[in-house]
Parts: structure tokens; sequence; C-alpha cells
DNA sequence: AATGAGGTCAACCGCCCAGTT
DNA sequence: CAACTGGGCGGTTGACCTCAT
């Protein structure tokens, strides 16, 4: 069960979890490699984080996929293509690892996809035709890269970028303008939204509410009209 | 009841990047 | 500038569960 680095492996046990919190409550998120040091704990710090995130977080929200957000994802997959933590920030309360699960056990095969390796995933034969202002432009020599590629230009970025400087109406909201920070985190999620006050002893473990899901997101796909292709759909 | 197949999902792995020293 | 460290990402694995036989 442990690794050569006397680390173990395999799934985590209450008692692990309780320590785990316990760390976070009273250091906060970050700097995983100390809590093995500090607390005894038998996992690396990668280990912890990916536990913390996936699992452990008081942001993360259990149980099954709505239509929405199925909706929501096959939507901004074919947009990401499997950029899994760009499309998990924006559904709310949903990780990574399992927007990415339900997309290879559920969401794939619901549209017929077959399991691919590139990152463009569903959208690779046909980039979406993006209509907000020729914002997202595919870059000319993306012919032999993939224009998603981390070491081109960022087009995913840019473009949700200009994506989010959309405004939109919002039924039942105030008018909502996103804007993004300049930074990876291209829209405000809830669920950064949520985290930020960890550390907090006060506000750490506040519940699972739930989320005022983000008309924003569906609205935003609908009003830019972005001319997915809809393979098979 | 036993068991084999297939599905699900938590966790791991390897790679990469940014920040720091 | 190189080396190191922390953290993040996507792909993959494997333990566990469910269901059909």
């Amino acid at each position: 069960m442990e690794g050569e680095n006397g680390y173990k492996k395999g799934l985590w046990t209450v008692e692990e979890d309780i320590i785990l919190m316990e760390y976070i409550r009273e250091h906060g998120k970050g700097r995983w490699n100390r809590i093995a040091k500090t607390t005894g704990l038998k996992r690396c710090g990668k280990s912890c984080r990916l536990r913390w995130i996936n699992y452990l977080s008081p942001s993360v929200k259990r149980g099954d996929f709505s239509e929405e957000e199925d909706d929501l994802i096959i939507r901004l997959h074919n947009l990401l293509g499997n950029r899994w933590s760009l499309i998990a920030g924006r559904v709310p309360g949903r990780t990574d690892n399992q927007v990415k699960n339900h997309w290879n056990t559920h969401l794939s095969k619901k549209l017929g996809i077959k399991k691919g390796r590139s990152k463009l995933g569903a959208s690779s034969q046909a980039l979406p035709t993006i209509k907000v202002g020729e914002s997202l432009k595919i870059p000319s020599e993306s012919t032999s890269k993939a224009p998603f590629d981390s070491t081109s230009e960022p087009m995913d970025q840019k473009g949700i970028e200009d994506l989010s400087q959309c405004t939109v109406k919002l039924p039942s909201m105030q008018e909502t303008t996103m804007s993004t920070e300049g930074n990876d985190s291209l829209l405000p999620s809830t669920q950064e939204t949520m985290m930020s006050t960890e550390g907090n002893d006060s506000s750490f473990w506040f519940s699972t509410v739930d989320f005022p899901y983000p008309p924003s997101l569906m609205e935003l796909l609908d009003e830019c009209s972005l001319d997915f292709g809809w393979h098979g759909l």
C-alpha cells in the first residue's frame, strides 16, 4: 500500500480525511507538501491537494449531473475541447475530475463520440465558427498545431476573454457584465467565490448550499450565438 | 448463490508552467 | 541563467459496484 517514498496510495480512509480537513481548517489551502510533515499523514502533497479539491472541499457538489449541467458541459466541450479545468470552472460545484469522468462515461456515449486524445475533443474536426465580433479567430499558423495547444497563442483564453465581455440580460437578474481579471481564472467562478472564504474559521464550514445556477453561462452561450458543430446531435 | 462483464469514479501518473532561490 | 519547488492539468488506471446470466 505504501510507495517507495513511504507515501500511502489508494483510497482515502475517514481518518485520513479528518486529518487533512483539520490541517486545512487550521492552515488553509496550499503548501500541500507540508501536510505530511506536520500531520504525519502518509500522503504526498499532490494526493492531499487532489483529495481536497475533488472530494473534501465544501464547494464540491455531489450527486448526479442535472440536464442543465449536461447541456452546459456539452456546449463548453464543443467550445473548449478537453480543457476540463476550464469547463469545470464554469460548472459550479463540479470539479474537473467530475466533469471529465462524467463526459467519458456518460456524455461521450450519449453523443456517440469516440474517445480521442485530442485536446479539442469533439470539436477537433470542425472548430467552432464564432460569430461574436470575430472574437475567436483561429491563428492562421494553427494548421499543424492544435489551436488550443498551450504552446501556441491561447486562442481559447483570448476568445473567452472576448466572450466574457458579453453583456447579457439575465432573466430575473440584474444585467451582468462578465469581465476577467486577466489571469487564468477567466470568469469569476462560483467555486472560487466560495472558496475565497476558506481559511476563515467562522465561515469555513459553510454548507454546500444550492448554487445559484449561473444562467449567465447558459445565456452567454446562447446569446453569443456560437455556431457550434453539433456532430451527430 | 456464484460469477463474469461492464460501468463508474476516485486516485494516480507524468508532464508542464510559474515563481522563487 | 539554472535549479528547485509548488501547483495545475489531462490522460489513465484500477478498485468497487451493479446487473445479467
